[in-house]
DNA sequence: GCGAACACTAAACGGCAATCACCCACGGGC
DNA sequence: GCCCGTGGGTGATTGCCGTTTAGTGTTCGC
């Protein structure tokens, strides 16, 4: 029991200079080029490059490229569930709650355009859905809080179609809609963005819910 | 044996095709291809082997990879033009028309998940704008079908909220997003489609317009 | 001091889109 | 009957990509 464990100096032996550092080192390179190009451009290559050391390197810290930004796109979603959260908590009608939630929530696809695609626009087989998981998790969790307040909305009578769940999906893929359209798309011919974010808040709600 | 032979096996090379039969052999396997296994699985070098030429032949018929899958789209989409030029031209009321188009493209969606991710849900930069030229032309004319059912609507007075314009966007994103998401999660615990479907039109319609 | 773990590297692998330098059967003009 | 331009075709190559392998020097616990 005592003896012959594999990693025991493992945590036991303290990181020298540079090891620890790196892995932040890489994730924030990684994170200004995804951030300034997308994840076509955010190579394994210009990454290292960015850092300063061989490509073979990012693999010490990370399975593999997808690794390293799905842990920047948690960073970023992880921001919304904070703000989910608070808004969840506030003492203040549900209808109110749940504009306010999806307001938040295009918010933050406009503000984080390139992980916010990667995590919900990517295409059906681009990432494998196990190294998802971590992402997904939080994603489900902001939807949980989300779906919360829905369901107040239903417990009290006021949906005007559908049940709690297909209300929230709604809710959702509609504001998803919007803004997906709005980042895929720069150059159609789109209203001010506030404009389409108030019709459609105003429009589903007011479709869905009845004051 | 025979002699002077160099090559005498070569009848896996195929016979000589003229120049438009070949072109349509090879938008045939592309879209097997595609349609089976998306844009990631549509290789040049696929789709060459499934033609029975080197991938080398495609660049005799086509720009580049993107102007095949593009022209397997465009197909697809011209079909939803007439679709909604059908529907645009019935004797029904506008906001039943409006319905039906929106119900229709997202059956299209539905039924043509990779050509619609491919032109809808693609990255911003994945697809260079120029080649997309066609495609973008023929969604537009899609849209401009669809404005003038919604602006009718605007011009007796029935839009709720809005102008005609975010009115029609809203419409339009709200809907692609149900798909969007619908094509791109599908291990998400989604209600049945059918029924969100139903939820999106009602809800959107009658908070948008009015009878 | 020594062996093991660590942080890292150069080189390579296989796959991708795209390009290059050819090749050759065909058919019209001579 | 011969010549030759041309269009459809090819294998080799380029230059990316993510990832793997084998190896190098430094550092640390013992």
């Amino acid at each position: 029991m005592t003896t012959t464990l594999k990693k025991p100096q493992r945590s036991a032996r303290k990181p020298k200079g540079d090891g620890h550092l790196r892995r932040g080192e890489i994730l924030q390179a990684a994170e200004r080029i995804f951030i300034a190009e997308g994840y076509q451009g955010a190579t394994i290559r210009r990454i290292a490059d960015e850092v300063g050391v061989s490509s073979t390197a990012l693999y010490m810290h990370f399975r593999d490229k997808d690794e390293i930004l799905l842990e920047i796109c948690d960073g970023a979603i992880e921001e919304l569930l904070h703000i989910n959260t608070e808004i969840s908590g506030q003492p203040i009608d549900a209808v109110a709650r749940v504009r306010l939630m999806l307001d938040a929530y295009m918010d933050f696809a406009l503000t984080n355009p390139n992980a916010y695609q990667l995590v919900f626009c990517g295409p059906a087989g681009l990432l494998s859905t196990d190294k998802q998981q971590m992402t997904r998790d939080l994603g489900d969790r902001c939807y949980d809080k989300f779906v919360g307040v829905v369901r107040e909305i239903g417990a009290s009578g006021r949906l005007r179609t559908g049940n709690v769940e297909s209300a929230a999906q709604t809710l959702w893929t509609a504001c998803h809609g919007l803004v997906a359209l709005l980042l895929t798309r720069p150059t159609f011919n789109w209203e001010p963005r506030e404009d389409l974010k108030a019709v459609m808040l105003d429009g589903i709600l007011y479709g869905l819910m009845t004051d």
